[in-house]
DNA sequence: GCAACACATAAGCATACACTTATGTGTTGC
DNA sequence: GCAACACATAAGTGTATGCTTATGTGTTGC
């Protein structure tokens, strides 16, 4: 909710690979277990985390529990990070075209 | 340099708020003590771990080491945001044409 | 040279954090 | 009901981190 729970969230490693891996859709947590050798008991506490500082959200769906990024979390970064536009380079002009198609 | 050292930077309240100093213009370390109730060792401690991360560069003056905010990290942060550009919410599209403005 | 200053580094310590194993909670299907 | 499953929570532990005090390094001006 706050920037310091995300940036906590985002400092960790294995918690920025689940991020990474929402990105390409919503999974649940035992799959999202897949590769990373960590025990699930682990992998239920960073997402703890990670949904406390609002980077995701879950569904229940019967016994499993879906996770996806929300949205919410990545706009806040983008509205902390706006704050130092002043200092963005030149060459991150690409970027700043990527955001804006993406208002259509 | 790393995301890792990025996200660790920032997960820590008073590295933040240097930062957003810093963002304001360059400042000495002392000058960057001002308010924060910080010794001067934790202070330079601070420092060293931005100036890892590529946040911030410095710039020695004399007796006097200059702090400032270094555009290759925010570019950092805004590439590993930009993976995430497909989740960006509708709201934020003021953000986005801010971004292209600064590309003039 | 040397005293005063600005900052960095060293060493030690208390707390935070990520992990583990053990157990609890809720859902499914027989 | 109850066994199997998916996940959450509890409790304990080693390590990382941010702080302190003490000391080192480099610059200024007399």
């Amino acid at each position: 909710m706050m920037e310091a729970d995300i940036f906590k969230a985002l400092a960790d490693p294995t918690r920025r690979k689940v991020f990474e891996k929402l990105a390409g859709g919503s999974l649940n947590a035992s799959a999202l277990r897949d590769g990373l050798d960590i025990s699930q008991p682990a992998m239920s506490q960073h997402l703890a985390v990670l949904r406390a500082a609002g980077l995701v959200r879950e569904q229940r769906q019967g016994r499993f529990v879906n996770y996806e990024v929300d949205p919410d979390g990545i706009a806040s970064i983008g509205t902390w990070l706006a704050r130092y536009r002043a200092y963005w380079p030149k060459r991150i002009a690409a970027l700043s075209d990527l955001l804006k198609d993406m208002d259509q």
